[in-house]
DNA sequence: ACCACTTGGTTGAGGGCTCAACAAGACTCT
DNA sequence: AGAGTCTTGTTGAGCCCTCAACCAAGTGGT
């Protein structure tokens, strides 16, 4: 069964810049980490997650799911992290399959150093665009989006 | 000179689900394409600004910025297109360099099977998530954030 | 204990995309 | 007209990503 009406004029007036959006904003920000860090966005984003993780470590598939990346690259990229020294990989004790990524100190402060300069870039290509009443609005908005793009259902997904 | 204040709690829940949402949507919209109609998203984004010229075609470089690809790309994309009957390449009278693109009839009727299925996908990731309001009042937000990510600079965007 | 099934991760193949190098047409200045 | 420069498009190399096939380890029923 398919929809057959067109976007609304007001639709129409939100997928067109955000399809710019999202074709363009990656692009930018990847720009910055390869021109200034020396690491891709998506191993930024790895970073981020193992620097997240509660205990410290994640199994490559909970970040796989965590940085919405395929198991299969998620696996390339972690070995190419610890080929350069920034995160270890150890296999688990307690089930012989698994294997649970960390970051290592260097790579506690690759994050740290790459950080601030893609902050700034999200500012001044997101958030300088933007009031503090507009930036209020749009979280919750956002995070229902996010939620109910999710696979398992459309769960809440607490952040 | 970089700035070194994180992002709020008002950011940050702007910028998560964002992120989010720019990585797992098009990768969604990209799986209709692929099993349902046979063309990539790639391809029908080009078939629409093909659709939408003024005078029927575009230059292949004008292609290129509406579509936020690559020349490069775009020189590729639109010789699968023409191998597969949805786009005439046309060398330019005026100019020997340049080449005109076209839509075929197979390629606009190409593009009206396709859009339908589309548009669906749009509403039920997007718009089914949002109130009429909402979407009334982020059409002028998310333009001003997209026109700031364009190149030419219609903003300072400072570098 | 055994066999089928599931789960975690790796690897090969292949498409999408960009950058850099290039060819060729057009423009400018003398 | 000729040299230098800019513009348009093409092509080769190479990264990023996914899918499918695979292996190895755990799980469950008999």
């Amino acid at each position: 069964m398919v929809d057959r009406v067109p976007l609304s004029r007001e639709e129409e007036a939100v997928w067109r810049p955000l399809t710019r959006i999202i074709t363009v904003l990656p692009r930018v920000l990847e720009d910055h980490f390869v021109n200034e860090t020396g690491i891709s966005m998506t191993d930024y984003t790895v970073l981020v997650s193992l620097s997240e993780a509660e205990e410290g470590w994640l199994r490559l598939s909970d970040l796989a799911k965590a940085t919405a990346l395929s198991l299969s690259r998620i696996s390339r990229v972690v070995d190419s992290l610890v080929k350069r020294g920034l995160v270890e990989k150890v296999k688990c004790e307690s089930d012989g399959r698994a294997a649970n990524a960390s970051l290592t100190e260097s790579g506690r402060s690759k994050l740290a150093g790459a950080y601030p300069g893609h902050l700034a870039r999200v500012r001044s290509h997101l958030f300088d665009h933007l009031t503090p009443e507009e930036i209020r609005g749009a979280g919750p908005i956002l995070a229902r989006v996010a939620a109910a793009l999710e696979p398992d259902g459309a769960q809440p997904c607490p952040e």
